[in-house]
DNA sequence: CGTTATATATCGGAAGCCGAGATATCATGG
DNA sequence: CCATGATATCTCGGCTTCCGATATATAACG
């Protein structure tokens, strides 16, 4: 799964919403971290749509314009969790190898021949 | 940052390695979830060494066989202690928002007759 | 009337992924 | 002796995905 499709997915596991709506929710809900582009988005939305994880859950029209909203299946949301899931460890795995790296830089088994990271990392 | 340059980062944060190496530890520290491909792997290593990331620490001949290791510079460790702090925030925003959407799934000013995710659908 | 915000959608170039293949050494097995 | 598989490097081309730019349309503000 793609980073766009990940954020697609949590900006609906709440509520359903519209594709402006899930732009400026990804913004919010990442912090401004993450900008899903316009042109990006409905790509997303129509291979997440053939995937079988969100499906159009219906149409208004707000002051004159329309919006189509799309919600998560039950796939989507297992989708979602599971990459969620992936992601917490690889995140997890990250921070305890950095502690490590940072810990013994020369924990290699090679006494000094190797600098080590970045000469001490501070 | 792609999937790939993560667990790139992620696989040398403890200690330098090698192309080859990098493909089993990813495999390992994800816990097969990820396979990292031999044909994505050198222009990610590319990409990284271009942008500073990761710097060739050294080469060795090992039974006869050349082993390339690269190790991550001071700029690769933030990259990548930052890349980690996003995926942590961004795999805890999801999960909480699972839970609301599961606890509350016609929370949307629905009183019942929302279906809500899941619920009626059909 | 022009700009900004909301809202949809498409197009084409660029970036990135990955199966396949090339090359080479060493060990195992037939 | 040769085939296979593991180790180890790297390239190429097709495919998917990303995203800036563009188009269309309504409403609000100046």
């Amino acid at each position: 799964m793609t980073q766009a499709a990940f954020f697609v997915l949590t900006a609906l596991a709440d509520q359903p919403r519209h594709g402006y709506g899930i732009l400026r929710e990804v913004e919010e809900v990442s912090d401004g971290a993450v900008q899903l582009r316009v042109g990006t988005l409905y790509g997303v939305l129509d291979r997440l749509t053939a995937d079988g994880l969100i499906v159009l859950d219906r149409e208004e029209v707000h002051e004159g314009r329309l919006r189509r909203y799309y919600r998560l299946t039950d796939e989507g949301m297992r989708a979602l969790d599971a990459e969620a899931e992936r992601m917490a460890a690889g995140a997890s795995a990250a921070k305890s190898r950095i502690a490590e790296g940072r810990k013994a830089p020369g924990a290699v088994a090679k006494p000094s021949a190797g600098p080590g990271l970045a000469g001490g990392v501070a």
